[in-house]
DNA sequence: GCCTGTGAACCTTTTCACAGCA
DNA sequence: TGCTGTGAAAAGGTTCACAGGC
């Protein structure tokens, strides 16, 4: 798996858990909507596709919030879930590269439902820069630094070629962003204390590709 | 020690090792485009951001193929990683759902340059049907199981709503799909011998969004 | 001397199984 | 009785350390 930052002092909730916490996250939020009140560890479950026990080892990890015999309090526990993940305000995100992707992650609802406000495009072609999607003037990138310092971003989106990935990085670290979202098909290092997250379509479609071509061989699930 | 008394190609190979095999192979390419010929396990940890002595044993889970005292032979590996990964022949993809994101995939160049072909587009959405994408007509929902047959689809990319993707997937499985790759921000349940990945842009960021949220002092030594 | 290949140690994550409590 | 909370066991993954061939 991926390792994404250092922790603090208090509760140590180990990774694997951490990035289950928004699956059980979106489950708690459709079982709300469903007027439901209490759900068990075997509901959560199955909704979020795992085994019961998992469900309530990451749940005791931030504190013992459910009821012997009941289950969880859904309201309750959202809360809870939601002041963890640090959703209880939101979050200026910048998106660097305005090609095909950028455009399509600044339009995504997904993101401005859940806090995470994307208040810059950015981009290093001349003819993009002053262009406007969403409402939003693209910038060009010799400003990153400036936009991320004035508009008070914390999370950057690198949208561009695998090629401009690293100096992208190393120009949102420098303008302090510790937090990086990492869509170009590149590997990106940056200081302790900065998390990255990599999200790569290759890299996915090439271990499809893996466990279809063994699976004659062997039946199995990735 | 593992060994399995069935016949050569049996290897098995941990999961985590197969999900670092497309870095490796990126990686791989990479030196080839700079014409040098041998590569340390050293040089490639670099490159992939992990550990040295991982590299040796993710590799050696597909054989011996370096030379003590010298390292790897650059074409040779690329080629062996190549075989493992199935990347040798194309993989006829569909996409489903030609909203910003299934239209952003449609057009991306990292995927056809890696043999993975984008042979049909279908939306439920019948204003989409029959429009031109990157020369490819939209197909209708409806038709999803016939176009999944007819052109020998394998991997089936699915960018809709949350709220359509478990039907999806049981077309697609239905059809014969084994390969899956879920944009949407759902879990969707597939029978045995299904394989499903999973990107999911809010959760990426909620994780994110902890490890900020956890982060001690904002401070940096520059 | 150099760098791979790999058992063994170590660490993380998952699952089991059952005590504990509404 | 029913379902959580959690030690303990099992499985999985990573790193160490060094033997072994070039």
């Amino acid at each position: 798996m991926q390792r994404a930052g250092t922790s603090s002092n208090a509760r140590k909730i180990p990774g694997a858990a951490v990035a289950r916490l928004p699956i059980y996250y979106r489950a708690l939020v459709e079982i709300t909507d469903d007027g439901v009140e209490t759900v068990s560890s075997e509901r959560l479950a199955t909704m979020a596709g795992v085994n019961a026990a998992q469900v309530r080892k990451d749940l005791s990890y931030l504190g013992s919030y459910g009821t012997r015999g009941v289950g969880y309090e859904v309201a309750f526990l959202l809360d809870r879930i939601s002041r963890e993940l640090g959703l209880t305000h939101d979050w200026p995100v910048a998106i660097v590269g305005v090609g095909n992707l950028g455009h399509a992650l600044a339009n995504y609802a997904g993101l401005t439902d859940r806090g995470f406000r994307v208040l810059a495009l950015v981009d290093a072609d001349p003819a993009k820069v002053g262009m406007r999607v969403n409402d939003l003037a693209v910038g060009a990138l010799a400003d990153l630094g400036e936009i991320v310092r004035t508009r008070g971003i914390t999370i950057g989106i690198i949208a561009t070629p695998a090629s401009a990935a690293q100096d992208v990085a190393d120009e949102l670290v420098a303008a302090g962003v510790q937090s990086i979202l990492n869509f170009a098909p590149a590997v990106i290092a940056v200081p302790d204390g900065v998390s990255v997250r990599k999200v790569d379509l290759a890299t996915e479609l090439q271990i499809l590709s893996f466990y279809q071509s063994h699976r004659r061989i062997k039946e199995r699930i990735a």
